[in-house]
DNA sequence: TGCCTTTTTTGACCTAGGTCAAAAAATTTT
DNA sequence: AAAATTTTTTGACCTAGGTCAAAAAAGGCA
């Protein structure tokens, strides 16, 4: 029952850095909102399936990765207080192409996608939902921007600086094809760091 | 004064295809929205100033891009029915690190910052927003997914099929920087095909 | 503690696509 | 229409990072 109020105080205290939330808000977000605990590489979605939900992150670390010819390929790893959920299937209602998974045992609150439209009733929501989403799609085109043009050590080291949770808990494969090269190349430039 | 309401109701057309506007909302846009006619190769925006428009095509073709290492990098190009802005400068009110340039003559029509946030008053502008916020979100991840594990050809053949207008308007040189390829690879793929 | 499985490293070799330079073609300007 | 400029193509050569295979390390678990 404390980490209960706790989890929920961590997602409470993340939408209030965007708005302010009044007590009435608050409230719905607690009531509507659930928890989830899935262990070490359990799947929250898979290939096929439609994603229906948006998950924060209290604790834990989580892949979303789909199959390109025989080998899995890494969109991204998510931790501590950001939102996963695959965008092109929550919002299109369409069955997702890619899996979610857990790389660690973690700690989630989930959202459904009703519960979303409820939530976003409350104008203070909507305008977090809003400013979160431009944050969203502001950072998304930035890193695309950034990372792309950049030699195999150079992403080495942008996820350094960017993303150090990934780095320093991820498993090698795993950050190797979310930068696009081979296992084999990540571990020859660590090799020389 | 006709070709004025044309574009007009051609961006009217636009957003009612996401929620319908009532009579108010779409005065109001009318009344905020104002029309612009760069010549080819002008600039709407440069690196270091503040982005604070977005802009919507009537007609014309435009391109994004930035410099890295003494080379043009093209983020995106953009066309008829489509938005641009930078989203980094736009939304988080920074010196934007890249170009907007006209590749044609166009016709567009710009709304400020300020002016979005009198529009997003009217509850159904608001709900375009965020139906678009969220369709551009999905796109660009797909996108990037889609797009980056494929091989040079490839991803000639993925924009052709995605976005012909660019590939059938740009020039040689920005198709290859936004693929990611130097304009040689890229002209030797078109001679094979 | 020691066995078994998974992950990471190392080495040898290869290839897609890069670079540089010059010719050809297409556009623009006068 | 000719000259000047810009864009695209072609050829020769090179390199970052890929692949395949095997060894070494690290984690799990009985």
């Amino acid at each position: 029952m404390f980490l209960y109020l706790d989890a929920m105080q961590q997602l409470l205290n993340f939408i209030n850095s965007y708005t302010k939330l009044g007590k009435k808000a608050e409230t719905a977000v607690m009531e509507i909102a659930k928890q989830e605990y899935p262990q070490k590489n359990a799947f929250l979605l898979k290939a096929g399936q439609q994603c229906n939900k948006i998950w924060f992150i209290n604790s834990g670390l989580i892949r979303r990765f789909y199959w390109h010819r025989n080998k899995e390929i890494t969109i991204w790893i998510y931790y501590e207080n950001q939102w996963v959920t695959s965008s092109p299937s929550f919002f299109n209602r369409e069955p997702a192409s890619e899996y979610i998974q857990a790389c660690e045992k973690c700690e989630l609150i989930s959202i459904t996608r009703e519960a979303t439209q409820e939530l976003i009733q409350y104008p203070a929501i909507q305008k977090f939902n809003t400013l979160h989403l431009q944050e969203m799609l502001a950072c998304t085109e930035k890193f695309v921007q950034e990372f792309n043009p950049l030699s195999a050590g150079e992403k080495y080291q942008y996820l350094f600086d960017h993303a150090p949770p990934i780095m320093k808990r991820a498993k090698l494969g795993h950050i190797a094809s979310l930068m696009g090269v081979s296992q084999e190349t990540l571990s020859r430039i660590r090799a020389k760091s």
